[in-house]
DNA sequence: TTATCATATGAACAAATGATCATATATTGT
DNA sequence: ACAATATATGATCATTTGTTCATATGATAA
């Protein structure tokens, strides 16, 4: 669950309409919750991690094979894959000198699909 | 519906697995898509704007309480709503000098919904 | 061991982002 | 008309982001 603000002083500064806004602010999410909450937007908000979340959706499939399908340098590749993994949206097994990569979820697609429903005006 | 590429070339290139490339390659979300879905989520990526999402999921408010909830100031708040209806995510609707800001659609809700759950480890 | 291949990572740099300040627009009240 | 108020917007600037290049790591094959 989200926790509420406890500050009891909530409402010193003057506004408009001192109720709601001091009713907001105690509903108001943590910085720190909304931080993450971003943290995790943030790193869908790329095509080039799109296209690859969307590439893991359908397979798993290794790095270079991602760099072919995504028509990008296998660094750059890499790079991404870190910073998915780092906001656990995708995982990955070693096989050898390959490494696998899988959504790590699959609520993971389901976000995918809610962002894919609002482009085509859902 | 998300369309797929139609370029009948599409393995020239040398990789290790042609077949599961030629076949991502195939299913592969258009640039346009991508482009479009990124966009979204990247409006959704910010603390700021997920604290007014979140704000404006419980009830309409207006510029000046938004920046006293998330304390902030109007120049920013507004920015940042300017933003939130470029991408749909809020509507709003003028009352005299005052402009009232709602979600643009109740699936937005949801969006930020699984964006809470994904950080509470679901 | 040495060469090769798949992947990861650090440095660097151009481009995008978000807050602030100053100012513009538009509505209301006197 | 003028002042006050609510909101919007342009310019600026420090910070962040994403790609590229070079190189490191680690596994397999000769």
């Amino acid at each position: 669950m989200i926790q509420l603000h406890n500050d009891t002083d909530v409402c010193e500064e003057l506004c408009e309409h001192d109720q709601i806004v001091c009713l907001a602010k105690a509903e108001m999410l943590l910085d720190e919750d909304a931080r993450q909450i971003a943290e995790t937007f943030k790193i869908l908000g790329d095509p080039t991690r799109i296209k690859i979340l969307h590439a893991l959706s359908k397979r798993e499939l290794c790095v270079c094979d991602i760099a072919a399908i995504v028509d990008m340098g296998q660094s750059a590749v890499s790079h991404q894959l870190r910073l998915l993994r780092g906001a656990r949206l995708v995982k990955y097994r070693k096989e050898g000198k390959m490494a696998w990569y899988s959504l790590d979820d699959t609520h993971i697609s389901l976000l995918l699909a809610q962002g894919i429903e609002h482009i085509k005006h859902g």
